[in-house]
RNA sequence: GGAGAGAUGGCAGAGCGGUUUAAUGCGGCGGUCUUGAAAACCGUUGUGGGUAACACCACCGGGGGUUCGAAUCCCUCUCUCUCCGCCA
């Protein structure tokens, strides 16, 4: 969520930022500021009525102290106009200000100066392409080869649960674990503090990340207890720091937890979610950091750099995306997306998104630090995938693939204690 | 799941209808003293809104109510603790 404060002080400046994401905020930030202004009124004018109740509540008090009760009791009569008129100005307040939070909300973050505008994914920018040799020889989509080797079955996860619940069967569950842990031992060697968090969260906490109210039909619900399956680590490591002011010398915080993910991934079809490509249940190592606004563009470059270190570790070919303002989420300042080359099915695969929020999330959060001048800022908040299992899985099989069996990376070997998944 | 108790500032902990814009202690920060440090002493120390700066306003788990006035009384929700039951 943007701030108030920014939004009236750079109205121009934003209007022209959003654009560069498609998006005309004239009309939202005009409304916002003129609603806003006139909340500033009223409460000023509701404070002045408080505090005149204030006093006069003070001096009945001391009239009934000195014995004084007749005229204490006039004295109360001053008060009714009072109540009556604060009653009329915090209902106009109150609604005012659930009116702006309604419009504010719309409005998505302002893009960094490098986001450059385009429509879709084409327009979106290769800031790096490494082009590693792949392993194998025998290219195809990874669901044949799960088929052959038995390593993940669909339909099975068809029959206890649904589609888009795989079952990852001997080689393929131990080569899954295999990848989480590497990814949390080399964030751990990377500063990053492992962290293991619930999978379920409360409503304040998805409010809080922005999952709410907008992207409510993309989580699991449980109603009973009204909780929400986490779509991403993001949102209770994020969350941690909810209603938190750090110390400047504990910055930058750097997190990293593995987590299973839950998206109901409502009105996805097609080739895009054929095998692991799009799944509701699938586990991601993701790192956290927070920092001061003068350091998380530095920050956001060390993630970048840390997750393309991994991918050339585990000999995938990939490249480095910075997205365009029609690609980049709604709540992004920049993102880079990695993608990697699967040979099987001649594709790239999205399997990282690593994105500055800049203040848009901890706006919400309420997640400060204290500047030399023991002021309270709003921190910048980034993320990123590090990395999402299943494509990777995906183009490991696709990519390593010969005809006696898939190579397993050499980074992976003492995980796995296995190099090859053989036919 | 049953019964009871409770939720107050960074922490501990008083306050249970009117000089409380929350006592006191610890911790933090600044100072005096000291070669330096400790101790002692003095001062200071929440968040947000608002203002040129003051004033002023809101916040004692969340929401609602009673009252001229609520941390204090009532209702409700959430959470925590103790005992019992169940249990990896």
């Amino acid at each position: 969520m943007l701030q108030i404060a920014y939004i009236r002080q750079n109205k121009d400046k934003a209007i022209e930022r959003l654009k560069i994401k498609n998006f005309n905020a004239s009309e939202l930030i005009e409304s916002i500021i003129q609603k806003d202004e006139q909340k500033r009124k009223i409460k000023s004018d509701l404070d002045s009525v408080l505090s005149s109740q204030n006093n006069i509540a003070k001096e009945i008090g001391l009239l009934y102290k000195g014995g004084k009760k007749e005229a204490a009791e006039q004295k109360k009569e001053e008060t009714k106009l009072l109540k009556q008129k604060e009653k009329e100005l915090s209902d106009l307040f109150d609604n005012l200000e659930e009116e702006i939070n309604s419009l504010i909300v719309q409005l998505p973050n302002t893009p960094h100066e490098l986001v450059k505008p385009g429509k879709t994914s084409e327009d979106n920018e290769i800031v790096i392409e490494e082009k590693i040799e792949s392993l194998g020889n025998e290219f195809r989509p990874h669901w044949e080869i799960c088929e052959r080797l038995k390593i993940i079955d669909f339909e099975l996860g068809n029959k206890i649960t649904g589609a888009g619940f795989p079952v990852y069967r001997n080689h393929g569950a131990k080569l899954q674990r295999a990848l989480i842990n590497f990814f949390l031992d080399e964030a751990t060697n990377e500063g990053f503090e492992e962290q293991q968090v619930p999978l379920f969260v409360n409503e304040d906490s998805a409010y809080a990340t922005g999952q709410l109210p907008d992207k409510e039909g993309q989580m699991y619900h449980i109603g009973v207890d009204n909780f929400y399956l986490i779509p991403t680590a993001e949102v209770p490591i994020t969350n941690i720091f909810r209603d938190v002011i750090i110390e400047k010398d504990k910055l930058p915080i750097k997190y990293v937890g593995y987590t299973p993910c839950f998206r109901r991934e409502a009105g996805s079809y097609g080739k895009d979610v054929r095998g692991l490509n799009r799944l509701h249940q699938f586990d991601k190592v993701e790192i956290v950091q927070i920092d001061t606004p003068e350091n998380s563009y530095q920050r956001l470059e060390e993630m970048r750099n840390y997750v393309c270190k991994l991918l050339s570790k585990l000999g995938l070919h990939y490249r480095v995306l910075r997205l365009c303002g029609g690609d980049i989420s709604f709540t992004s300042a920049m993102t880079y997306d990695m993608e990697v080359y699967s040979k099987g099915q001649d594709r790239w695969l999205e399997v990282s998104s690593v994105s500055n929020f800049e203040t848009f999330q901890s706006n919400r959060l309420k997640l400060r630090y204290r500047d030399e001048e023991r002021k309270t800022q709003l921190l910048h908040t980034l993320n990123g995938s590090a990395l999402a299992l299943p494509r990777i899985v995906a183009s490991i099989l696709e990519n390593n693939n010969t005809k006696d069996g898939v190579i397993i990376p050499k980074c992976l070997t003492k995980y796995t204690g296995f190099e090859i998944i053989k036919y």
